[in-house]
RNA sequence: UCCUGAGUAGCUCAGUGGUAGAGCGGUCGGCUGUUAACCGAUUGGUCGUAGGUUCGAAUCCUACCUCAGGAGCCA
């Protein structure tokens, strides 16, 4: 409520709020001088640029439907300016719901037949966009607080029949063949607002905790880190490619002198800088070449990587647990409707599931009392149980929801199984790894205490086949000034999956990439 | 990549060998402080593509394409 007190006071005509029409049309966005702030860029104002050229002569100040819906009080002057969901005719006057995005719901419009611009009433079908002057009022009608009564609108751009959103539901299938017109659906409205407030509470926790941003790096030329097939990255014509002596393709003519693809995890990366500036995550997007067609796989993801100096596997769970949670409790705190609208219509379990995780502490158990479990749990899966072998999703899906039913961190796994970076045990057979388990999406987080002993790391590197002289920049880490150090890394669609109750990833991003499609 | 299922009107679907349907949407008209409004009329399809079987194929067969669900890989 406060925050909506503090919005509307920004969108009143304060005298810094004011603009004169050329500041509009261009110059103003780069203000002249350093000490006049960009005004039109002021998040608590949420004022566009009013785009239709008779705009520029009056007075812009543009209301958004979610300030307009949380209103205290009525308003003689308000300016609407959005997009038609539904029109309702009557005989002398006709109701328009208008939605701009800003929150779930539409507000209300009622416009006189007796108006000037009523003749063009027939343009404001579903989907086109408007706008409109009048009072804000308390609603005559039941459903609603307020509404406002037009005293004048204008349609900004017409949305002809075949404008393809109805007022209907639409199936996510067909949805997705209208990437760029779903976020004017109700449910792609919200997923895409919960996935701005994510991203924001993401960084808000770490912030808080003193942690440092990293931008690692997109490009890189480490092809082996361990996540699968990548993205080559060249420059280099393929139809005519320079060769060697050999014949092969001569990569020291490429761009980078090298062969290079695009990054599919900024871990060790961030490990660089957690040995210099203690505690930081990254925050980017990866990408994978993988052939995955499933619902929780895409070949281009964001993906949240903290790396904690001095810190053992211990700390690690703890950081991961504490983080999911506290991302769970934000989105339902400042995203409360648009959660209220999922656990409706997409997944009426998910209030249940987000309890679920909320209360209750994180179970751990080894990989071996896990295997255990599993094996005296007397269930035929349909993939057995094999001690020593990577657990399947449906044994994952098991200890979460029907053995522990609890969100489940499970680690010290055989160290045969994981990449060469994760610290092996006194035991030598197992590694400080650890994954997170939630109800319904299984591995949500996935991380390990890193190997800090150079000898050691040496010998994983040539355990698995590797050069050690590609790693001589990681090496060197454990060469100087080595120190513990842990971390994990969390999917952010599967995060936002899980906390919106969507169940395909192509759902909890803009524009999805999946093998065969980048249409968008 | 593997397994399973599905492609029929703008959307959601019915139609299992004999003249291609419904609801919604769109359009036109009516009615109503309406709320995914309501009532009437109307519009709308090379049945995914290419072959094949048959007197006759949306329907049966083959291949391919696309989409979805599951698996693997993983986040």
């Amino acid at each position: 409520m406060k925050e909506e007190g503090r919005r509307l006071k920004a969108e009143g005509a304060g005298p810094a709020l004011r603009p004169s029409a050329p500041e509009w049309m261009g110059p103003a966005r780069f203000p002249a001088r350093a000490s006049e702030p960009a005004f039109i860029l002021h998040p608590s104002s949420f004022i566009l640029h009013p785009f239709h050229p008779s705009s520029f002569f009056l007075p812009a100040m543009r209301t958004s439907v979610k300030a307009a819906l949380h209103a205290e009080a009525p308003l003689d002057s308000i300016l609407l300016q959005g997009w038609v969901r539904t029109r309702r005719d009557s005989k002398t006057f006709s109701f328009l719901e208008v939605n701009d995005g800003s929150c779930l719901k539409g507000i209300q419009v009622i416009a006189d037949a007796a108006l000037p611009d009523y003749a063009h009433i027939h343009q404001a079908t579903t989907g086109a966009s408007i706008e409109v002057r009048g009072q804000l009022v308390a609603s005559k009608g039941q459903g609603q607080k307020w509404e406002v009564v037009a005293s004048s609108f204008k349609i900004l751009g017409e949305a002809p029949a075949d404008y393809p959103l109805q007022k209907k539901g639409h199936t996510l299938e067909f949805l997705r063949e209208i990437a760029h017109l779903r976020p004017r659906s109700n449910l792609f409205g919200a997923v895409f607002r919960v996935r701005s407030r994510l991203a924001y509470a993401i960084h808000q926790f770490f912030q808080d905790r003193g942690f440092v941003y990293v931008h690692a790096p997109i490009i890189t030329a480490s092809d082996c880190e361990g996540a699968g097939e990548m993205f080559r990255v060249t420059t280099i014509d393929p139809a005519q490619p320079p060769r060697g002596k050999d014949g092969a393709v001569d990569h020291t003519q490429d761009f980078f002198g090298k062969p290079t693809y695009l990054t599919v995890s900024g871990q060790l990366e961030a490990e660089v800088f957690a040995c210099a500036l203690s505690n930081c995550y990254t925050f980017g997007p990866t990408f994978r070449a993988e052939n995955s067609n499933t619902s929780r796989h895409a070949a281009e993801f964001w993906m949240i990587e903290p790396e904690i100096a001095f810190c053992d596997l211990r700390g690690n769970m703890d950081l991961a647990e504490e983080f999911v949670k506290y991302l769970i409790r934000d989105v339902r705190t400042h995203c409360a409707e648009d959660v209220e609208f999922f656990s409706k219509f997409v997944d009426k379990e998910l209030n249940a599931r987000l309890d679920f995780v909320l209360e209750k502490p994180f179970q751990r158990v080894t990989y071996d009392e896990a295997v255990e479990i599993l094996l005296q749990s007397g269930r035929s899966f349909e993939f057995p149980v094999v001690a020593g072998q990577n657990l399947q999703a449906e044994h994952e899906r098991y200890l979460t929801e029907e053995h522990f039913k609890s969100p489940t961190t499970v680690y010290n796994y055989p160290k045969a199984i994981k990449p060469f970076y994760m610290r092996t045990n006194e035991d030598g057979r197992t590694v400080a790894a650890m994954d997170v388990l939630v109800p319904g999406i299984g591995e949500i987080i996935g991380g390990s205490q890193r190997e800090e002993r150079l000898e050691v790391l040496q010998e994983n590197i040539r355990h698995h086949g590797m050069a050690e002289k590609d790693y001589w920049w990681y090496l060197d880490l454990r060469r100087y000034g080595s120190v513990p150090h842990a971390g994990f890394g969390l999917g952010f669609e599967r995060m936002l999956m899980f906390v919106t109750g969507v169940g395909n990833i192509r759902d909890a991003i803009p524009f999805a990439r999946t093998p065969g499609t980048a249409e968008f």
